[in-house]
DNA sequence: AAATTTTTTGACCGATTGGACAAACGTTAG
DNA sequence: CTAACGTTTGTCCAATCGGTCAAAAAATTT
């Protein structure tokens, strides 16, 4: 077992690589892994492919690092999902925290559902280790509210998963909603109006029957 | 106008035709559109690459003709959507049918999934029109359902971007979603317990207020 | 069977792509 | 200054890709 080196990187280094993985952010979300290449990465991040190159060892080396660090960032709201005060409310905000990264970081939510719908090629092993994980242990803070009756019994893996699809589709299928709502309700409002149906949806449907 | 011509083809051709878009549903739902390749759409329909392009001009024109019979079959469930019934009744089969659809026919979900995360830039007209027109036609029944007090008072889109986003998520994200559920309840079990947990939020979050 | 049309394929082409490499450029320390 | 090190780029390459074309093979018609 070797462990990872901490690998020494100049200040240069370190800004590069943070303007690649933006850059790299902007271009992978809108094309997709394979549809991007690396010279429209370079261009965007404002350098030549071979400078890129010499930052990134290749353009999977982008992806995956890219990768690596959307997890943390996309689960923090789950991982803020807490115990400690009313569960209903608790279920509320980690609601509205999600759909306010639908909102704030669509990029981020597209290349995560990207790499998801071509099979996670690249992050499987995060999928099966740090989220399952993740995901497994607040299914059981919500399956103990369940038990103490504070919202109804149902499958708590299933309620995440219909918070995450709910959520993210405002992100991932955003050009679908604003074609569909048109002109007048597409706007910036619509965040607002997913945010009181979603609401309403969830808290009537897992409010506990007495 | 030009009305389209009728395209006099031949028994071949129309078998053959069929055994391509088969086989490029496989493929582009697999890797998207960029990501396939004619060879591997060709190899899988088990003729060369030019006798291929024989029977389409190009890997666009296999795309959206496969697009456009898609949208119909797509939205098939929604147009079943009927005002004859009970509400409640509607909403719950239109529910399981789009589930149903997420289980058998993922690489349809999967490959129009792709299309609408990049953008929707080959079937844009499509959603605009067709789905469009539908979708604010059932908002209108289901507005006439919240007036005569069947179900709650909400937003009808937003209620069905619910609906098609955690039931298209069993299909979309299904390697995540078998990933999390783990060895013992990720195998084919998964689509019941998911149609369960649906029918208690969706029946229970429209329930009118009386 | 011959003629005609449809189907199939091998060979090829230009464009794009991921990546290598060496040389040039810049910076800092002795 | 100069040696050492980090940074940048022009050039090149092999592989892949979408698509063409002419000619052969197969099917259909006469």
């Amino acid at each position: 077992m070797e462990a990872v080196k901490p690998k020494r990187r100049t200040r240069i280094q370190l800004e590069k690589r943070e303007l690649i993985l933006e850059a790299a952010l902007e271009v992978f979300s809108q094309l997709g892994f394979r549809g991007a290449t690396i010279d429209q990465i370079a261009e965007a991040a404002g350098m030549s492919k071979p400078n890129l190159l010499y930052y990134f060892r290749s353009k999977e080396d982008i992806h995956v690092t890219l990768m690596q660090r959307l997890l943390d960032t996309w689960l923090a709201p789950l991982r803020e999902l807490d115990d400690v005060g009313d569960p209903m409310t608790e279920l509320r905000s980690y609601i509205r925290r999600k759909l306010e990264m639908a909102r704030d970081y669509p990029r981020e939510s597209r290349l995560f559902a990207n790499e998801i719908l071509q099979g996670a090629p690249r992050i499987m092993p995060m999928i099966e280790g740090e989220l399952k994980t993740l995901v497994d242990e607040k299914a059981q803070v919500i399956r103990g509210w369940m038990r103490a009756g504070k919202i109804v019994r149902t499958d708590p893996w299933h309620l995440i998963f219909s918070i995450w699809a709910t959520t993210q589709h405002y992100a991932d299928f955003d050009v679908q909603v604003r074609a569909v709502l048109g002109a007048d309700r597409g706007g910036e409002g619509r965040f607002e109006d997913a945010a009181r149906f979603l609401e309403q949806l969830f808290v009537e449907g897992l409010r506990p029957k007495d």
